[in-house]
DNA sequence: AAGGTTCGTGGTAGCCTCTAACGAAACCTT
DNA sequence: AAGGTTTCGTTAGAGGCTACCACGAACCTT
């Protein structure tokens, strides 16, 4: 009992409608922006008057909620099949910004701005910890030569984040550096703050990394 | 003939009007978000209705454009005001920092998720290389012993953005990197990512800053 | 004091989210 | 196969929003 399966009839048309909403939602999206998602919208599109679709999702936001956990599945299977196709740190900077650039809005949906009410559910924080371990697994097989900084220090005592992964403070730290330092790039190039600049954000992002794996 | 004076009682209570609605604004962005901003709402906060403050601001889009000007222009006075009082680049690093912890929304409205369908107007850009100036300045007084990087040779070629300032090309990557780190500590920290992983924020925000003046 | 400008109002259109009540269709059981 | 039950999709409606219009009222200017 407690059968997942897709059994009944039901079930299976359920899970296929509440499916296309999603793909139309991420379409919507990908195209106006999270904030600018319309329930309406979508149930027209597919047929069906307003109210039809609160059968389906509860709710405008848990149906973002639904989008933004797919996003953070999205991003951990990149990095992990990334990571188990034998890429360093360097590869999964790349793929990191591939998938950014594939669908930015997508992107935005992790790290954007948040609303303010909104607090993301425990399942999120998991997924989200299985991209760090990944993270962590490629910064610990990088040798590290520099000496412990304060924050090092700090960190060997705030750890819980790292949930058990054996790696020094200084990998912590590095994989947070990792971590900060491509999200500074790629969020100022998906939010445009480098349009009509002029350079290329490819070279400011490889440069970033560089100087990230050569200290 | 062109009287930007504050002359007629009506234009008078004009400008007043506007600020409180501005006013009404921040207070309401600050804690609810951009996204939730309601003219609506306003209008019934200060006892009148709702397409009354039509007659002030033309759209939504106008005040929050008005919003985004401001906090351009208050960031741009922070940095100003510093740089003036001899602060060097940590110090403007910490200035940033304060002014973005004062007022996330504030940070968010500048560098928060962008509106897809928004496009910046002329003088916001203005106001922004003016930041970028103060920062440039003070990225010159800095010696730098690195060595060249592919991206330094990309930026002698695209430097349209440093808008005449005599810096070399090591000092705009230098201003570059500046930004973009400390803006993914920043909107790391003010998105919550960094909530529930232990370590201090501002440590994390020290640490970048001092491997980014050490290199 | 008369005239023109501006302000605030209510009304309205058109969106949106979301609830409630009602037929109708599909499913499962017997 | 027939009946009962669950689920679906509909319309109606509450309450919110942006934004436009037309009208009366206040105001400043002349």
């Amino acid at each position: 009992m407690a059968e997942t399966d897709t059994k009944t009839p039901r079930e299976r048309y359920r899970t296929l409608v509440r499916a296309e909403i999603k793909e139309r939602a991420r379409e919507q999206i990908a195209t106006t922006g999270a904030s600018a998602l319309s329930l309406n919208a979508i149930a027209k599109q597919m047929g069906m008057s307003g109210p039809a679709l609160y059968r389906y999702y509860a709710s405008r936001d848990e149906l973002i909620t639904e989008l933004i956990k797919d996003a953070y599945r999205s991003l951990a299977d990149a990095l992990r099949s990334a990571s188990a196709a034998g890429a360093d740190l360097a590869a999964l900077a790349h793929t990191l910004r591939a998938w950014a650039l594939e669908d930015p809005q997508r992107y935005l949906l992790i790290y954007g701005t948040p609303v303010p009410g909104y607090h993301a559910p425990d399942d999120i924080t998991l997924i989200s910890s299985e991209t760090m371990a990944i993270l962590l697994d490629a910064c610990i097989a990088l040798p590290s030569d520099s000496p412990a900084t304060p924050f090092d220090a700090h960190l060997a005592d705030h750890r819980d984040w790292a949930d058990g992964h054996p790696a020094s403070p200084a990998v912590l730290h590095r994989a947070l550096s990792f971590w900060a330092r491509l999200h500074g790039v790629l969020s100022l190039e998906l939010a445009g703050h480098f349009t009509g600049m002029g350079f290329d954000p490819a070279m400011f992002f490889a440069a970033e990394l560089d100087d990230l794996l050569a200290h």
